[in-house]
DNA sequence: CGCTCATAAT
């Protein structure tokens, strides 16, 4: 090539100084002019010496320019996203006429792109005089990366019938849009493209392809086409490790995991966060620590997506002190951290609700969500819709409310799960009007927030509108699941709609081929029983397809208890024994049926059996939140530093309680024994009586109180927080292990029917 | 010449 002209020896003049500074400059490179030019201009762009208006001048004055001296200017705009810049250098290429080089406006479309500028990008393209598969493949890969799949498949459609063929990248781009897409259909149409124009086998492509059939949730092709794959790298074998995990074969990722081992594949950071991802569905916590030595080894140690995956793990595993450590050793965090702690301490208020340790995680992923705000970071979709989860599993209303007013402010309320999750809080919170306007609210809707919403009606006793807006629901197009139905069916058995609750049992069966379970058959004979009609629900139970369950019995039990049918009661007991029940909760409600009954010698044998099983004591405990703090009661509970006011309180309000009929039951039956030998009996009370006593003195006039408690209420405490609220003129919310409560004017929204025991 | 492949959470 012609030696370099005067200007530019000058900048490169001046530029050794610069490369003085860099050591890294390979001589093989240096022995070609061309590449040294670029590399020049390339260190030109540093803005340590030049900026970019100026080496765009150094261009103008250069006489033989190539429109490869535009590669390091081009780079430079990648590097810094700089929208602006971008344009800057596509006016000088317009002005000094290269925007007629293909190359050049190829790359200036990818430029575009990747600054996200698709429409910039898009423009560019229309305009050009001449076009090849490149500059179609470059438009399509802009569309893929800025999430815009629909409108890659779009240009890719225009590109075939303008007769370019596609290669293996355009095939490799617009398979990743399918990924996106999710579309089997076009996955498998790419996938014919790929035979009919015999495209080159490329181990890309080939990945792109296994990757696309692996997001389509066809786990079969994508493990065909990865046996196919003759040279498997790292990415083969990252993509069906993760496509295992993604479609409920989370054992055999972990087995590819092996096979890439003794193959001799070396996994890095992509690989092994996949493989913990399996590790956490598994919850397989001791091949999750081996995984943590082979990032050891790797070096990937302090990798913040492995760390992140790892923290997560031990959260999903329970081990909520040892994330606490990963997290606080940690230097730098991101939202997925905060977000995994959040979801990780979240999901413990869910699996053990007669925990109160498992409750205090609640309330500690509701401190956490508040320490990301403090943060530099703010909370995004994932981070409103855990602590949303939380607030609606604690009853936290006071919480939840924030949060909403965060969502609105930050623009995530329109975000489908967002607002499911509002909506959730809302009415498992005991506020169905609030529940009823965020849903109403939600520009679109989704399966699972029409369920929750008629779940929330249901609840609430508002079956009329549960079973309307299921029709809404079907008018909308949107297919109900299993979950709807037991909305729907629960509905139907709180207003004692037999010939609706069997409409619809046979359409759920019939119309939406859906096999009916446990819980559907449990609203059905619920209704039967809330109706007295003990024999046709006797009659169902027999009917079913398969055992009845502990539930069922149990419900089952609590209607012949109810309705003075002992002989079918005393029945029922005995197969609800055969189960072998583990719930403490079900053998207090026997020994309470045999008790009134005064059958002693079937109260012994329940006792015996209790023994027998190792059946624990009844864990009954009831929580409060007051101004972010959490208040916990026990039954009989006199530690509590409020206690004897609380306790005064109490004997009033049931004195007053007495003078407008209410007739305490013995609610010694529920006790267990020590218990009653440390207290007298007249001042046991149970937990939740004594957290709403708490709530009446701690919270202003007319405020709302909202309890949580462990285990079902008895009949005793329903009556007297019936009258309690209708004395305080306060709206009271106690969230049993089963019901919600919303006690108004000395009337339940559960209609009466919610006391189990 | 330039354009393609994969990860962590609700």
């Amino acid at each position: 090539m012609a030696s370099l002209p005067s200007v530019a020896v000058n900048s490169t003049l001046k530029l050794e100084q610069d490369f003085r500074k860099v050591p890294t400059v390979s001589s093989a490179e240096d022995k070609n002019s061309h590449i040294s030019y670029q590399r020049v201009a390339r260190r030109s762009l540093d803005p340590r010496s030049v900026d970019f208006q100026e080496a765009l001048t150094l261009l103008t004055e250069a006489p033989d320019v190539e429109s490869a001296y535009y590669v390091p200017l081009l780079e430079d705009c990648i590097d810094k996203r700089s929208l602006c810049q971008t344009r800057v250098l596509h006016c000088h290429v317009t002005k000094t006429g290269w925007h007629r080089d293909l190359f050049l406006s190829t790359s200036l479309i990818n430029v575009y792109a990747k600054c996200g500028a698709m429409d910039d990008a898009h423009k560019l393209f229309n305009i050009l005089p001449l076009r090849n598969v490149v500059t179609w493949t470059s438009l399509m890969t802009g569309y893929v990366h800025n999430s815009l799949p629909e409108l890659a498949v779009k240009v890719f459609c225009e590109m075939l019938e303008a007769g370019a063929y596609p290669t293996n990248y355009t095939l490799g781009s617009i398979l990743s849009a399918c990924s996106a897409l999710a579309s089997i259909g076009l996955a498998k149409q790419l996938h014919g493209y790929i035979i009919k124009y015999q495209i080159e086998n490329d181990m890309s492509m080939e990945n792109s392809l296994c990757s696309a059939y692996a997001k389509c949730r066809h786990l079969e092709s994508a493990i065909k086409v990865f046996q196919r794959i003759p040279e498997k790298n790292v990415i083969s074998w990252t993509i069906i490790i993760s496509g295992c995990g993604d479609n409920g074969e989370a054992e055999k990722s972990l087995q590819l995991f092996v096979d890439m081992l003794s193959e001799n594949v070396e996994p890095n950071d992509f690989t092994l966060t996949s493989i913990l991802s399996s590790c956490c569905i598994l919850l397989d916590l001791s091949f999750g620590k081996q995984v943590q030595s082979f990032c050891i080894k790797f070096g990937y140690h302090s990798n913040l997506p492995i760390r992140n995956s790892m923290m997560y793990l031990y959260l999903k595993c329970g081990m909520l002190d040892e994330a606490r450590r990963l997290f606080d050793e940690m230097e730098t965090v991101n939202l997925i951290t905060w977000n995994a702690m959040i979801a990780g301490h979240a999901q413990m208020v869910d699996l053990a609700k007669n925990d109160l340790s498992a409750q205090r995680s609640g309330f500690e992923a509701l401190k956490i969500y508040q320490k990301l705000n403090r943060s530099n970071l703010k909370p995004d979709l994932f981070s409103f819709s855990s602590a949303l989860t939380v607030c609606s599993h604690l009853t936290a209303l006071d919480q939840g409310e924030q949060i909403h007013a965060q969502t609105i402010k930050t623009g995530f309320l329109s975000d489908v799960v967002v607002g499911s999750s509002l909506v959730n809080m809302y009415n498992k919170c005991g506020s169905i009007e609030k529940g009823t306007k965020a849903f109403v609210e939600m520009s679109t809707r989704t399966l699972i927030s029409w369920t929750s919403m008629i779940t929330g009606y249901a609840q609430h006793g508002r079956s009329k509108e549960a079973l309307g807006l299921f029709d809404d629901m079907r008018l909308a197009g949107v297919k109900p699941n299993k979950v709807t139905f037991v909305g729907v069916l629960s509905a139907c058995s709180r207003a004692g709609m037999v010939d609706e609750a069997l409409h619809y049992f046979e359409m759920m069966k019939n119309e939406y081929k859906i096999k009916p379970v446990m819980d559907h058959y449990a609203c059905i004979i619920d209704m039967f029983v809330r109706l007295g009609k003990l024999e046709q629900a006797f009659e169902f139970i027999k009917e079913m397809d398969f055992q009845p369950n502990e539930l069922i019995w149990s419900v089952f039990i609590a209607g012949c208890r109810r309705h003075g049918n002992m002989e079918l009661g005393f029945y029922a007991a005995d197969r609800l024994l055969e189960l072998k029940p583990k719930d403490a909760e079900i053998y207090i409600s026997l020994l309470n049926m045999y008790l009134s009954a005064g059958r002693f010698k079937d109260v012994s044998r329940i006792r015996k059996l209790m023994k027998q099983e190792k059946i624990g004591k009844l864990k009954d405990w009831s929580t409060i939140s007051v101004k972010d703090k959490v208040f916990s009661f026990q039954p009989g509970d006199r530690l509590h530093f409020q206690s004897e006011a609380i306790y005064e309180l109490l004997e009033n309000l049931l004195e007053k309680a007495k003078g407008l009929g209410y007739i305490p039951e013995n609610i010694s039956q529920l006790v267990d024994e020590e218990d009653v030998e440390q207290n007298s009996y007249s001042l046991v009370h149970h937990s939740e009586k004594l957290a709403v006593a708490f709530g009446l003195l701690n919270t202003p006039k007319g405020a709302s109180i909202r309890v949580t408690k462990s285990i079902s209420m008895c009949k005793d405490s329903h009556s007297a927080i019936k009258f309690f609220s209708k004395l305080t003129q306060r709206e009271i919310i106690v969230r049993d292990s089963k019901r919600l409560h919303r006690f108004m004017n000395g009337g339940c929204s559960c209609g009466d029917h919610g006391a189990l025991l």
